[in-house]
DNA sequence: TTCTTTTGTCACAATGTTGTAACCTGTGCC
DNA sequence: GGCACAGGTTACAACATTGTGACAAAAGAA
């Protein structure tokens, strides 16, 4: 961590910091980063019954993640009228800018993984 | 996530598997992102009482966290027989691997905290 | 002797989160 | 009509997590 950002920590105001509590709570949720895994791993749209195999959740929580994610401006949801009904969840723009870290994050994670094998 | 990792994960065996999901859920817990960044923020190793402070938490809950880095090879604990009782927590290297990731995901924090203030 | 300090632990009640099972919508098919 | 399908929602019981407040150890200071 850079002491540039400590300091950008340091100098905000209140209600900066509990936006950064909110993201933080966010992203802590239980699935919530093997759901932005599984849509950055991919970036076509993705179904709701795709995305809820993919990360082997209930429909419940894996609604209620993505319900989240829409109300923080981090997914789309667009839903078709075909029948049956179609769902699609994308990635919006400020979603696809945190791939980078997601990524390395992952890379950890698995590199990590292999080597408690 | 690249095409790569997501090939990785497909082949792994259900081992692996399994500690990514420890791994996740690990850095899922409340309070974790939290005190990963303030450790990364200052290199030095950090006391009990300072990690508390800056996380704003309850004993129960930063004691507990760094009772699961340390499990999992994340942190080092080093007790020091002063009086009273000195307790030094450092990231081991990797830990301090994950700092790039890190980095970026809280400056994707930041700068979307900012942009709702 | 009692107070203080740091770094915890413990039990427990309150709170939060989860999955399950039931249900719903809309429509095409038999 | 009755069933199927995708994509949910709802209530609820089971389970997990949290903070609180009490307590502890160790030893020097008052």
């Amino acid at each position: 961590m850079s002491q540039a950002q400590s300091e950008r920590m340091q100098g905000m105001c209140e209600s900066a910091r509990a936006h950064v509590d909110d993201l933080l709570t966010l992203l802590s949720k239980s699935k919530m980063l093997n759901i932005l895994y599984v849509m950055n791993c991919d970036p076509s749209p993705m179904r709701f019954s795709e995305i809820k195999s993919r990360v082997a959740s209930s429909s419940t929580t894996v609604s209620r993640r993505l319900g989240e994610l829409e109300a923080h401006g981090l997914v789309t949801r667009t839903a078709y009228a075909t029948v049956p009904a179609t769902v699609e969840y994308t990635l919006t723009a400020d979603a696809i800018s945190l791939h980078p870290s997601l990524e390395s994050m992952f890379e950890w994670v698995l590199n990590r993984a292999d080597r408690f094998v």
